[in-house]
DNA sequence: CTACTTACTTACTAATTAGTAAGTAAGTAG
DNA sequence: CTACTTACTTACTAATTAGTAAGTAAGTAG
């Protein structure tokens, strides 16, 4: 069997690095992991680490700008993008469902927001690009969908999309301290709201 | 002038560690700040504050310990519990407008939710409390709020409560990444949805 | 005046942190 | 075959971490 281009080739040390970081970030925050920790995990020295991401803010940056990297790819999906407007909140509404999934990890934004003045300035930058661009799409979609009347919701797109993305945050967060009961529960409410 | 019960004493230094504790936590999360720290700013030794909090797990318990005997004490309040139900709700956007104002800080939930399962046993049980206690006044609030026509939403109270809180966690998260804006717009999309 | 408590400081420890410098083994390019 | 690169390991450093033990000065209770 020749590896095809969607064949899921055995990770790299370097790629290994960043989904371990990025899964301790999403469960433990960016101040509670080290070097040390990393490299126990994956059975190399933290040297090896050092190596690939020379700083600690070179790791971090390096995650948030992976995970730019996939939203961008997810939203112009055809499979996303070609949805109709009600489908795609619940395409959104799905990723969210994956993180709690995952041992109810929260989203990046959530996991970077309250330690975000001791990060490096690059990854401060690269989470507005990340939250700014999903807002802007997450507004576009509610336009669509309002005007399409497949969406309910008064005041602007915008500040629609800003509340919900908060929510949304904050519905992770609500799961991990207390279970996955809440997040269903905002989940069932925001649909109630804005699904016709 | 004698030290009526209304007059504030100068802190002692057990309090002004746990101010200056809160202060750093809700901006810049629980992990990001140390014994030699706080002992810096205050102009005492690292030891001393061992003195009074033993760990920092018994500094961090007590501050959320501190915030619940807060919330209680403001929730009890005659001038927030006599007020008509979408004054209580003001009333609460109130305090988290405060946050905003303190240079940005997020709210409690919010500073610890990511980093949670770093936390000491004793703290995470009081944030649950924490966090329960406010969701259960707020449902009632909603409750009441709908049943007298002051409030309107769909759904139940207590789904509505859990919602809200998780926007209003979120939005302090916005604020402290991008600015104020965000913050402020959601205030605003929540007031057009809840009152008549 | 004495015993005791309170609120610290001084001096320290063991562990952990991010990070560096030098070496090395395996692979690759010409 | 040679020079060079890649992907590490070994060995280390300086700083910081939470925490402890012993001392001490000032205040309090009887």
């Amino acid at each position: 069997m020749s590896t095809s281009s969607a064949t899921k080739l055995p990770p790299d040390t370097r790629t290994r690095i960043l989904d371990l970081a990025e899964e301790l970030l999403l469960e433990r925050g960016f101040n509670a992991f080290s070097y040390q920790h990393l490299a126990k995990e994956l059975g190399v020295k933290p040297a090896a680490i050092h190596y690939h991401y020379p700083s600690k803010d070179d790791l971090g940056t390096a995650i948030v700008a992976r995970q730019l990297c996939r939203l961008r790819k997810w939203r112009d999906l055809p499979r996303v993008a070609d949805l109709p407007s009600n489908q795609q909140l619940e395409a959104l509404f799905a990723v969210y469902d994956t993180h709690l999934g995952h041992s109810r990890q929260v989203c990046l934004f959530g996991a970077l927001a309250a330690d975000f003045r001791t990060l490096p300035a690059p990854m401060q930058v690269e989470l507005r690009t990340f939250n700014r661009e999903l807002t802007e799409w997450l507004a576009q979609v509610l336009a669509v969908g309002r005007a399409t009347g497949a969406l309910r919701f008064v005041g602007s797109p915008a500040a629609k999309a800003t509340q919900l993305l908060s929510t949304l945050t904050g519905a992770l967060q609500t799961a991990r301290v207390h279970d996955e009961m809440p997040f269903q529960v905002i989940l069932g409410q925001l649909r109630l709201e804005l699904l016709s």
